[in-house]
DNA sequence: AAAAAAGATTTGATCGATCAAATAAATTCA
DNA sequence: TGAATTTATTTGATCGATCAAATCTTTTTT
């Protein structure tokens, strides 16, 4: 309560300058060190903390970055965002930098959103998350010379190498390829997949994990194929019925993989065989119910997000993009394997 | 990317001064009509936002607050957190404010934080979550006279009513109460609760609403309430087993509430009769799961930390504290009944 | 040892907005 | 109508920090 100190408090209680107060916490190598010294501790007596705000003004420099926070549609697969948060905001403080929240109806909101952060100068940059493709944010923010991350790579048409558009994404096909690998070296051979209609480009990649690990084993055809694998939208119910069509089309099964935890709980409850059952994302549900589940690590993603975020507005916004560095990280998901099922359930339906 | 106009442009542009622009801003009322207009035309043309920080340094108000991020010990009552922040940002929107994130390791950091960001001028105020008795935080809080409110009550020595300490809870008690009315009105009558063990304020007090409407009604006795009760730490393994050892002590029932939907989960698993369950916070796995919940309504208790809050450093802040508004909030929540369980289960343990 | 170069520190201006007090304009009153 | 009010608008100072350039020190070079 008692006013905050300032520069000029510390200058005085140092007997230097206001600069010379501003060079030790900035720039503290062209101080002298027994000057730094005094100024730390008078800096130290004084419990003098720079006023965020007066600084960001001058610096024409947030050092936030805003996040949009998703309505959460799900909640299952939902818990993925809020660990990424989590490990973003963490990571972030490390950093020096704050985030910011903001929520939107619409993608268009979205854009008024971001506008509105940008030009108040309340952040620096912004970091995307469930990108689709020809997402008009990522395109806005493009145009508008704005830094921005995505967790998730750009969907359109191979765009993907857009030295633009930063993305950091979680790599589906390795994780389902490894996923399959895994059912296979338990001695499965009949391995179905359940998984999200087409138009989803994360869905294409984890099903084409599945999918080349299949054939490259080479104990089934294209054909069978075909049979081992239903499509459906993301649900708990959803799941459960697809379970039990995968189970008429395919007839024996030996694991069953799915494209989220929630169509892998669901799947478990028409899961009278005891069929192994493998989600995705790892969530609190997987661990609770004993799934095995490819875990996304948000925080190697949230790493790198920093990286790509501070890289752009943190390095010197003049001169050569430093081309040679790669503008996005592709960060590989692990496999975690739960003793299956300490839930036998049957069904009625 | 181009530089954004100012205060000055706007008023160059409509032929004004600086601080009239201001004022339309922010005090309208005391702007002649037409000179308002003009203003407003200018802004609109240029497309001007003030800039926050600035604004910021001149008022010494951030108009953002504080809130940690919790580490989601759960993930699925954690949810609950989750909704609260979201609705929490949405409404602080619309009031002009923003929400800032911080984490923390343990009370101790984030007291440490607390300072960190008060200090730095980056928050007006603080949102707690997840009180405990005897929290370290609310009473350096109080101390160094910033402001916050807790979503949660003071679980102390009654300090419920402590003018300082502002807060935001569900009525928990309430909640159980109406749904055992509800199971009572199916024509239950031996209704079990799997609770969490004693030093828990929020536990006990969902476990009281329970007891009270059991005796209420008068069908059971205060000894056949022990064997109808089983104490448990959170957790869907901990649910299961409780679940076993509630039918074991207390042989027939007809209904079964619990102090969380993991809880609620797990007992779930361990229900080969399909005795109804009831869990808490509503959960989108309750929902999955077809389970009747008590939803805490995140909307009512966002909008009644931002009403306390914005009362506090909103409100003129000298002058007498109005002492006859109520310093607290009490949310009752609503319970949501569902279609028992399309998901039968069967155990083998 | 004097001149040149490098290093450390200080001074004045500035970022963009609002506050407080001063001035100008419109309104009311005698 | 002219003075007294009330209402609108403007001016100068300020919030707390950093930038850019100027001054003062120290070190290096010849």
């Amino acid at each position: 309560m008692a006013a905050m100190p300032t520069v000029t408090d510390v200058a005085l209680a140092a007997g230097v300058s206001r600069q010379t107060v501003s060079n030790v916490m900035n720039s503290p190598g062209i101080v002298r060190a027994d000057t730094r010294e005094r100024v730390e501790a008078a800096i130290a007596k004084l419990g003098y903390r720079p006023h965020a705000s007066a600084r960001r003004l001058r610096t024409r420099r947030s050092s936030t970055i805003g996040i949009r926070l998703d309505p959460m549609i799900d909640g299952i697969s939902g818990s993925v965002l809020d660990r990424f948060l989590h490990a973003l905001t963490e990571q972030a403080d490390r950093l020096g930098l704050r985030v910011l929240l903001f929520t939107a109806t619409s993608p268009e909101d979205e854009i008024t959103q971001l506008q509105r952060l940008n030009d108040g100068a309340d952040v620096d940059g912004f970091v995307l998350t469930s990108t689709f493709a020809g997402d008009p944010r990522t395109e806005w923010l493009i145009e508008n010379g704005i830094s921005f991350v995505t967790f998730g790579r750009p969907w359109g048409t191979n765009d993907m190498n857009d030295p633009q558009h930063l993305w950091v994404d979680v790599d589906g096909w390795a994780g389902l390829h490894q996923a399959t690998r895994a059912a296979q070296e338990t001695g499965a051979r009949r391995i179905g997949y359940i998984g999200w209609p087409s138009p989803s480009g994360t869905g294409e990649d984890r099903r084409r994990g599945w999918r080349d690990a299949m054939l490259e084993r080479g104990d089934v055809t294209e054909n069978d194929l075909a049979a081992l694998e239903v499509v459906t939208v993301d649900g708990v119910a959803e799941g459960t019925a697809a379970m039990q069509e995968l189970r008429r089309s395919a007839g024996v099964l030996d694991a069953v993989l799915c494209a989220s935890d929630s169509l892998a709980l669901g799947a478990m409850i028409a899961n009278p065989d005891r069929v192994p059952v493998t989600g995705y994302d790892n969530t609190p549900i997987a661990a609770a119910i004993g799934l095995s589940s490819v875990d996304q690590s948000v925080e190697e993603v949230a790493a790198g997000v920093l990286e790509l975020l501070t890289g752009e507005f943190g390095g010197h916004v003049s001169g050569a993009p430093e081309s040679d560095e790669p503008r996005h990280r592709m960060v590989t998901p692990r496999l975690v394997v739960r003793e299956f099922a300490a839930i036998p359930m049957d069904e009625s339906a």
